[in-house]
DNA sequence: ACACTCGGGACAACCCGTTTAT
DNA sequence: ATAAACGGGTTGTCCCGAGTGT
């Protein structure tokens, strides 16, 4: 039906719109005034989509997570080690923050999330538990430290990478990211790899894509 | 003289009563009323002593950068090898952060600072530069690798503090903390330290407090 | 359209009361909440009509622009003499700010520019061009003195009608407006008519009307 | 003793910064604030000489009052014509207007009247009564027709006056306010003049001084 | 179903005129 | 004469709903 499609546009403008919104100010700054003037969308057509500025965040933390399931999704599927799956997941996650404003806004929105009304551990627990199987299953294949518990390890990475990405946007906007996810793993591969391992580092750390949409990654100023 | 002392007294007051708020709802959904009544002063009070929201934010921010510089003196000056001093470094910003409530807000404040108009490179960059100058030494006394670059392991060091605080305080308000910092160097250290080192592992880890305020750790719950 | 219509019924009704409000206080003093109150319509209303106090007091400025120049253009479409017609705007004038609370509270407010952003001058210049011109037209049919610079002339009229009108309002309340400008020009004729007109002045006076809704017009007290 | 002395200054200058705010800004929109800036005065000094904001606009009109009073009586004394006399007075009022800030303060004051307490009726009355002494004084001389009435005329020469410099004050800041004083009187003085009069219009017309602070007056723009 | 105009009313940040204690 | 505090009031915005139109 005609009117559905756009209906689906004018939503689909809004999210953005409030993507956008909430990326630049938080939630707690944002107007939904501001959204509707972003997206071009009379404040009636807002609401009819969305009832309150509380659900507008969720669906835009909604439509992130999708984005960020898929594509994990993706990474998973495809065969490869343990480790070099850990690393193409980061560098998958690295790639949408730098380069998709829902995912940005999602992850502000998850962070800020005391401020409205939004379960929040739910996303760090399940990426988590993906990171706990990587781990057991490069234990057992040979290729990860056993003295180290998966749990831990896991735990340890998704914390690592939150506050890589977080850093990088504070001091760059994210422009930097995937070069400190490189050196991320640089550091991190040498402490958690089995000492007999095969795997090379260097072929690991290069998993992270050295040029991002035809342009090279921005690397780390100097401190 | 009297006044004075009643003013630092009302100005403190107010500075703790913003901690406790900004803390729990960020800066856009506070609200000055609710800090008045927080800290049991007058609006008038509080606008003599802050002219805005801004500037009382920015005070708080203030308040835990002098808090968090001056523990980290303490650490510096004592003397231990370079590798213990950053951990120290971490236990203690960790500690802080799982104590103080103005560090805590501060923390939560600087990652805001976009909803506000701060300045908020300064404090990482001070922070990386400081580990930088310990990696450097680290190196020299033959206990880091020289195989990493300490710019970029500074940097990682920072960032990936930055992720655990800020896991940890997603899914527990930061109860394990400590327990995570010290899951952090554990896994950390055997990649980054020189194999000829005579340092122990465990005996750094260890470095972090097992007990704080007289209760254990709280241990990070498996995913 | 219904809604349009009610939109024009509140927006007219704020209008007036700001012109209420505005008249008896002056723009500093006023309030948007009384207002609002003697407009009998919320603020939420008041603010989607006029999206500030300036604005709002612009808009009432605006107002009493359309309904004296509308009045004027009138005067100025009955042919008469120059002379006669000049009489007749004053009279017309003087006639609006007796009864119209909306011509005196944009005068009170163009006088009061200062207080808020508002350009002021233009409403001035515009009427003394109109009292050039008649001054012009008034010379060249032998009425008025030609030894008198019209500019000189149309400027001084309109000053001196302004303080006319001012010093009535200040001393009555506007009451006594029109006999003051009676009096103004039986003064002011005698030294501009040309030596040789054939207007007679007492003719000329009788243009300003005698009596206004069915009852006299107050006499000036005297001193 | 001193400490009056001091007293004095302080006083004198809380007037100053009173009368600078209250020129630009009305009684509404100034503020104790403000005027204490201003003054480089404390508040809590501010509200030692003056209790209420009020009382402190009424300080700065009775202030006025002095100065021109002062100013009209000192030209009352010195002998000239009755006419002489009445375009003195307002070539020293106007000069007052043009010089000092107190003055055109406490003006500004008086007009918005009913913006605080104030008895505005009063100075105008009593202006006026000068000028009904000097008008029947100059009929008696033989110098002012009387086809006038006195109480019209000396009413009339305050209004106009009142316009005059009231205008200007719009168009031009009162930088032209002594040449549109001359030129008022340029076009009133043949209507008031009696026939037989043996003085002279541009003799009494250069009663208003050409100079002023060693500079030239300004002209009036064409409009 | 979808969209828009208009309005409601609570509340935000901030400031203002004023007083109290020193 | 001052520093500090007081409350209440100011302008303005925010989130949202009610009613109407397409």
């Amino acid at each position: 039906l005609v009117l559905q499609e756009r209906a689906r546009a004018t939503r689909e403008s809004i999210i953005f719109g409030a993507a956008k919104v909430f990326e630049e100010r938080g939630y707690g700054t944002s107007s939904i005034s501001l959204v509707a003037e972003e997206a071009e969308v009379t404040k009636g057509a807002l609401y009819f989509h969305f009832k309150s500025k509380d659900e507008l965040a969720r669906a835009v933390v909604e439509e992130q997570h999708v984005i960020v399931v898929r594509a994990g999704e993706g990474i998973l599927e495809q065969r490869g080690t343990a480790l070099s799956t850990m690393i193409r997941l980061c560098a998958e996650f690295g790639y949408q923050l730098a380069t998709d404003r829902i995912v940005r806004a999602g992850i502000r929105l998850t962070l800020e999330a005391s401020a409205f009304g939004h379960k929040v551990r739910d996303p760090y627990e399940d990426w988590t538990r993906t990171m706990v199987d990587l781990a057991e299953r490069g234990m057992q294949a040979g290729h990860i430290r056993t003295s180290i518990e998966p749990d831990a390890l896991a735990r340890y990475i998704v914390a690592s990478f939150t506050g890589v990405q977080m850093v990088s946007n504070v001091l760059t906007g994210r422009e930097d990211v995937m070069a400190r996810i490189q050196q991320m793993w640089e550091i991190l591969l040498p402490g958690i790899m089995h000492e007999d391992s095969t795997e090379d580092v260097h072929h690991l750390v290069d998993l992270v894509p050295k040029r991002w949409n035809g342009q090279d990654f921005v690397l780390p100023a100097s401190a």
